[in-house]
DNA sequence: TTGTAGGCGTTATCAA
DNA sequence: TTGATAACGCCTACAA
């Protein structure tokens, strides 16, 4: 490994020379530059980051932070693609990104605080926001820069990105009623979630501006586990009066939901429309009939993300918010009443 | 920033035994070490990593190269799978992953350049193998220990991880001709990727073994092109002879496949079984009619070249390969003749 | 069992 | 315009 003192002995000059020639000081001859750059082309040299970052104490790193377990994390296609965006934007700055790990909530926080507390990044990205995991107090505890992709509860101080799901599950709600549906249904999902709770906040929302009632028998909370899920879907199918409409707050439960009403009989979208988040693709242009679903932008999520937390690192802002559009992304699984 | 000599300086003693009782250094008395641990755990200390790794010459890290552009790579679920892998097992080794970005091919060999000339990590996985990508010249040039995920050209002092591909597709194609299918066409992908050549290779061994014909007329070699690839789709489906079961070499590519054959008004599995390759989850499930498919494991794929890769880092072994076994899983789109 | 001193590869400060 | 020198935080002979 050829270092700058070996350049350094064979240009006939101080390290320290070497050191500014890098660096492009403007207070070396032209000369003098040329031929170290020359010798340093010859010699095969690369600065060492390790001893680059040990004195100017940043690693040009941003770590990264899924929902434990990365396992769960990687099947939904939504955080690949805010990952993608992530990795676009570090890119763009020459920062690298550094994947934590970590199949329980403890054993992610252990990941966080080697990751920062051992200098490895200079900032982080959360790709969710979960209500009251230990993950954030952890954060501010350590002070280390970072932005959330998600709306987190207490704003003061927080650097975050997000789209404005109340007003995307509004939209939703009154594209329905626009053609005809006065009788919607909502799967939630997890109120642990900011996501989930705006979503349910529009959805109620739009139903009040209407003039239309909120009847839980056609509101389903279940989540994750797939069987209760599926239980009371059948519930909210076979209520006193079926739905018309569903929404849906993540395209992959409305597949589930799909699935189930073909097995109690019902045609979509004839029977039963259905809208939901987050145009995972292809998913929502491969199922039958193809999903109307709420593009939500995860790469602009995780793109911004980087560029908030950024500007925070360099001190060229104060934290600050970040909101990405939404739109409606229409395909078959909705019909005319 | 708490360093060792702060540590050492409130428990008077020297950095030097405080530097000892971390690496728990068998000559130092367990009374010196249960003070200083007290000391440590009061200071909140966390030794910095850089520092350590200046003079370690290790970071603790491995790279993961992905094809670039990172953006298409994350597009096909069987990447995420694979970091979900690999992710697991650096976790449970202490390493860390770093993501190696770029979306071109340059970008690409810069970013890995920087990643190990600058000493960012300790070896690095490349997911997939494409014949003459500069990566691999690259990587042998700058002699870092690597593993690969795919069957490399020259395998001599290479690590690596893979399906029996050749295998695999003769399994399938077998699979097809015991259900009665006598004219099988294959999508090939493209023929840069040895994944692709070698489940071609299974392909025409299982047709020359049951005494079938080659027929070039039923082998569709595009691939990524979308259009091109449609186009050729539609030829084979529409050639002299209709193959009543066509073999694909990725499950994106297969739901194209059947999407162009509904078009074509063929009826799957009644007019044109499919066999692919991936178990794409959800997907494969999901589609309609659901996709028989050969489950290759990415997730061990991933896992066990960490392993391969980390054997290879502490000395412990020469370089070699693992191969994971694959199986075909059964859904609805295959029909006996 | 512990301390001293030098070094890992850079950068930054202060002289020259 | 350049060179010494110290420092970043840690590790490791070599001494004691």
């Amino acid at each position: 490994m050829v270092t700058i003192k070996e350049i350094a002995k064979k240009a006939g000059v101080s390290p320290s020379t070497v050191s500014r020639v890098i660096s492009d000081n403007s207070r070396i001859s032209d000369e003098t530059k040329k031929k170290i750059r020359k010798i340093m082309e010859e010699m095969d040299y690369y600065p060492n980051v390790m001893a680059r970052s040990l004195v100017s104490k940043a690693t040009k790193t941003i770590g990264i932070i899924m929902p434990y377990s990365t396992e769960k994390a990687f099947a939904n296609p939504f955080f690949p693609e805010v990952l993608r965006g992530i990795s676009k934007a570090a890119n763009n700055h020459g920062y690298f990104i550094l994947l934590s790990s970590g199949d329980t909530e403890k054993e992610q926080i252990e990941s966080l605080y080697s990751l920062v507390r051992g200098s490895r990044v200079d900032g982080v990205i959360v790709t969710y926001f979960k209500i009251d995991d230990p993950i954030f107090q952890q954060l501010k505890k350590i002070k280390v820069p970072f932005s959330i992709i998600g709306r987190p509860l207490k704003l003061k101080g927080i650097n975050y990105v997000d789209n404005d799901n109340v007003k995307a599950a509004y939209k939703a709600v009154k594209f329905l009623i626009d053609r005809g549906h006065r009788r919607i249904g909502l799967i939630r999902g997890s109120s642990d979630f900011t996501v989930f709770v705006d979503r349910y906040e529009g959805y109620k929302k739009a139903l009040e501006d209407k003039g239309l009632a909120l009847d839980e028998e056609i509101i389903v909370s279940n989540r994750f586990e797939q069987e209760g899920g599926c239980r009371s879907m059948k519930k909210m199918l076979k209520s006193s009066q079926t739905p018309s409409a569903v929404l849906v707050t993540d395209d992959l439960i409305a597949f589930d939901l799909m699935r189930v009403a073909k097995e109690l009989g019902y045609k979509i979208p004839d029977d039963i429309s259905i809208v939901s988040f987050n145009n995972t693709m292809p998913l929502c242009e491969l199922s039958s009939p193809p999903l109307t679903s709420i593009e939500i932008h995860p790469y602009k999520l995780g793109f911004n993300a980087v560029e908030i937390l950024l500007e925070e690192i360099k001190g060229k802002r104060k934290p600050g918010k970040k909101v990405i559009e939404t739109e409606i992304v229409h395909r078959k699984s909705v019909c005319e009443k």
